[in-house]
DNA sequence: TCAAAAGTGTTGGCTGTACACCCATGG
DNA sequence: CCATGGGTGTACAGCCAACACTTTTGA
């Protein structure tokens, strides 16, 4: 069932950079590519935006129809535009992005995919040049990747914004959400500042549980209830 | 000469969201639409990508036939694909917004457009909910200008960010620039704090001129040369 | 001489960062 | 008893915000 219009457009497509922990490692979610273009490659999931579709709504389908993950809220990152970042044609594609903590994060390969995992950011060829032969990332994905970490961080180190990433679940250990947010920024963080931060300014609260392991068992805090943090400024 | 693809596309198109200062008042340039939909109402410049067109070069392209300004310097705002925030289709804008210093800012109306000109944001109907019976921005253009004046505030705000934004011409007085920083943020800043903020931290330097007029001479001011910050970051 | 804009320092609070030791548990 | 991770306080530096008066010029 062929489509005609006037005048030519672009093909619209929807990508998404969804990150999570793996190990102490910060992960991204890439599938491997079972056509062409690309084909054997890793890829972000994503695909075409269908008649009437939200951009948002399409990055989530395309998520669920890859990688089996649903129920994840997004953030937008910037679209992407140029010619000949597609081999197949014109293509604009609008990326998302979003972190989720590790527990939601399971995944299977799905149709348009020969396989979905998780590939620890270090492991990932993403520099500009990447040396010859090495199975580069898929389209300009490498590039795309790169300001979505940027952006993830610049996430992070903001304390006055409210994000809707996953970053731990429900209730969590500040250990593991410093483990987070060292993986995240790339690198170590004092433990005493670290919690000051959060304890002190009311961001996070404890609950009557505590996590039991192999070691001393540590305390358990969820979001303190509104999340949201006012930042006042006069000047 | 009609172009037929195997599945349904969005329309794809770019929009330029310009700041500049119009008086004391952030003012944003809007074109009075020539033809349907919205015919007479004011919307942002912008239309559709050509083949092959890289989204920036459009939107510079765009604005440049439809108000006469070149050698603008954007950045990327967001997508915006909602089905339904065109009448005559599913379309996906990429907006692109900066802000250019007042000398800079002369315009007029192009082929496309029945007038261009800078409207004060203060007198633009901005909210959810416009009055019945007034003049509303054409498509979702009122909801693109409010988040597009949240990103210029928040770029304004973090003073470790570069911009491209022109603020100011190469030369400027301190109560420009301060006029400026009001305008955008939209409250009064404390002079002396606002001096010492640039000046002690070498963001600015004076040069060997002032600014003669009705007053006392103002001394004049440029961008330290690099213009570039580094911030150190550690824990 | 007056109106209007230019210019100039100090203080307190908050936030970020550096830094070292004891505690509870399982093996 | 020891290895492992949990948990705690203080001190300095930098930045932001509050605050009022003098200087220079043209009219």
């Amino acid at each position: 069932m062929p489509h005609t219009y006037e005048y030519p457009r672009p093909s619209v497509t929807v990508d998404a950079c969804i990150f999570t922990m793996h190990g102490d490692d910060l992960a991204v979610l890439l599938i491997k590519r079972k056509g062409q273009p690309f084909k054997g490659h890793w890829a972000l999931p994503g695909g075409f935006v269908e008649k009437n579709e939200a951009l948002e709504k399409a990055a989530a389908r395309e998520l669920a129809e890859e990688t089996g993950l649903t129920g994840v809220a997004f953030e937008q990152l910037a679209a992407f535009g140029d010619p000949g970042r597609d081999p197949r044609g014109h293509t604009v594609s609008i990326v998302f992005f979003t972190f989720i903590h590790a527990e939601a994060a399971i995944v299977h390969a799905g149709d348009d995919a020969a396989e979905a995992a998780w590939h620890p950011l270090r492991t990932l060829p993403l520099d500009a040049a990447p040396r010859a032969g090495a199975h580069r990332l898929a389209f300009d994905h490498a590039r795309i990747l790169t300001l979505a970490r940027h952006r993830l961080q610049e996430r992070l180190r903001d304390p006055s914004r409210e994000s809707s990433f996953q970053l731990v679940p429900q209730h969590f250990t500040l250990t593991e959400l410093q483990r987070v947010y060292e993986a995240v920024l790339g690198h170590a963080i004092d433990k005493r500042n670290f919690r000051a931060r959060f304890l002190g300014r009311g961001i996070v609260e404890p609950v009557a549980a505590q996590r039991t392991g192999k070691h001393r068992p540590a305390q358990l805090y969820r979001w303190t209830v509104p999340k949201r943090r006012a930042r006042a400024r006069a000047n």
